[in-house]
RNA sequence: GGAGGGAUGCGAGAGCGGCCGAAUCGGACGGUCUCGAAAACCGUUGUGUCCUUUGGGCACCGUGGGUUCAAAUCCCACUCCCUCCGCCA
């Protein structure tokens, strides 16, 4: 949620940043005018409760001194004011309800940085990687040699380590099944990532179903309601990602200065009923309704931003390095960003089965526009009241198409695949992975 | 699933419907004393919001409703926590 506060002290600043994201400047005109009516409304109301209180006080002296008859006048003129009162009260009630409608659909203000653009073509690339043997042609498209190019749904079933009907016979379409070494797989990335980020992050096991308002505090309801999975009877909600319960964490507390960079991890399933994309890229494992991912997270301090977000996004970089995956960072311009972020890395892997670059991670910088959401603050150490944290959070990663990646990029020729140095120790010493194992 | 008890400030814990944004103890912070420390003593110590801001108003005692001139206090519903019984990985 934007602040209040700013909006009202520059709101042509606020225009300003957002036209940045396309965002229409009647918007944030509406939301000034909702502001200005709605303190208008409180101040009146607030005069009428002082009188009141007063009144009410007056009743009590009158009563102890025994002057009934002061006491009867000031009970009724207190409740002549009972309905002026109640109609104030119930103008607020509808406008409060209209401006925070109004306020939570505003997105978060770009940082400076953010590219410009209007769409995921105008995404910069900021840098690619490619393990050493791996060249990075004119256009940008990493050069495999043909063995490598072999769709993961493939090489899965070949090996028998990827049974994609079982799942959909289970659960449908969209729901993986993986087996044998391609399940070990999975359990080996996790961690592999675990270790390489504890115990710097704070290693948690939260809950994966959560309340309405844990979804409502990090902004996933209700606005994507229809992409979250509901279990009706107890009305509790599939997280779609870790964020969701890490980010209310902290929800409706005050932190020490001295505690912060507050960082934290979590290995756990996300769900995703992925409405409005059906049909588009899912393909194997591209596009799921379940799957494992590790993320990062951070509390920390506006100053201490900048460094956090690097450190997530070098993180998520260093283990695709690990697992010798060629990939590239995009940078997402103002048009592209979510909702609530400020700034955001992308990492793509480069699949040389599919032949695309498939997003991996997301790495983002969301200032003080969740906290602030999710009501999460500190105390800072030079004092002057509290104030709202800034929250990044990162995936390193999002196993399903790390997993397609990785079968892809080390196939080789005889079919089998071979397993990355870094990722040996997590299964068992394994070096290759053969059908039938 | 059944029965009972509870929820108040940083913590513990009091609070006849009015003088309660809240006693008391503890913690933390500042000061006095001391060569220094301890002890003792003194003081400060919730959050948010609005205004015509050396000041003033309003809201918040788990959450939401209600009763009343007036609610931490009374009534209703809900949530969470604890104890016991049942069931159970």
């Amino acid at each position: 949620m934007i602040d209040l506060h700013r909006v009202r002290a520059d709101p042509e600043a606020v225009k300003a940043a957002l036209a940045r994201r396309g965002v229409p400047g009647a918007e944030v005109d509406r939301v000034v005018e909702l502001d200005r009516r709605d303190r208008e409304l409180k101040g009146a109301r607030d005069q009428v409760r002082a009188r009141v209180k007063e009144l009410s006080r007056e009743v009590g002296r009158a009563r102890r001194a025994g002057e009934e008859g002061g006491a009867e006048q000031a009970m009724a003129e207190s409740r002549a004011l009972g309905d002026n009162e109640k109609e104030l009260d119930a103008q607020i009630d509808a406008l409060s309800v209209e401006l925070r409608d109004a306020l939570l659909g505003i997105p978060n203000t770009p940082s400076p940085e953010a590219p410009d653009g209007s769409s995921p073509e105008d995404n910069p690339v900021v840098r690619w990687w490619a393990p050493p043997d791996v060249r990075i042609g004119e256009d940008g498209t990493p050069d495999y040699p043909v063995h490598q190019q072999v769709p993961h749904w493939d090489v899965g079933t070949e090996l028998g380590i990827l049974d994609l009907e079982r799942g959909a016979k289970l659960s449908g379409s969209m729901f993986p099944l993986y087996r044998g070494t391609g399940s070990a797989l999975i359990r080996a990335l996790t961690s592999l990532a675990l270790d390489h980020h504890t115990p710097t992050f704070e290693e948690i096991r939260p809950p994966t179903l959560v309340r309405t308002d844990t979804m409502i505090s990090t902004g996933h309801l209700p606005k994507f309601v229809d992409d979250a999975y509901h279990l009706e009877r107890d009305d509790l909600w599939a997280i779609p990602t870790a964020e969701v319960p890490l980010t209310s964490l902290a929800r409706d507390e005050i932190l020490s200065e001295a505690e912060l960079p507050v960082l934290l991890t979590a290995a756990t399933p996300c769900y995703r009923r992925e409405a409005g994309s059906a049909g588009r890229d899912t393909r194997g494992l591209l596009r799921v309704h379940e799957f494992d991912k590790v993320e990062i997270l951070a509390y920390c301090t506006p100053a201490q931003a900048p460094d956090i977000h690097a450190d997530l996004l070098a993180r998520a970089e260093q283990l695709l390095q690990a697992l010798e995956l060629t990939y590239r960072v995009v940078d997402l311009c103002t048009g592209d960003l979510g909702q609530s972020s400020a700034r955001t890395f992308d990492l793509e892997a480069y699949a040389p089965g599919v032949g695309a670059w498939l997003e991996v991670s997301s790495v983002s910088w969301f200032s003080d526009y969740q906290a602030r959401r999710a009501n999460v603050r500190y105390r800072p150490a030079a004092g002057g009241g509290t104030a709202f944290v800034h929250t990044l959070n990162g995936s390193a990663l999002a196993w399903p198409r790390v997993w397609a990646a990785l079968v892809e990029t080390h196939r080789r020729e005889d079919g089998t695949v071979s397993v990355p140095a870094a990722l040996r120790p997590y299964l068992g010493g394994r070096e290759v992975i053969t059908a039938r194992t």
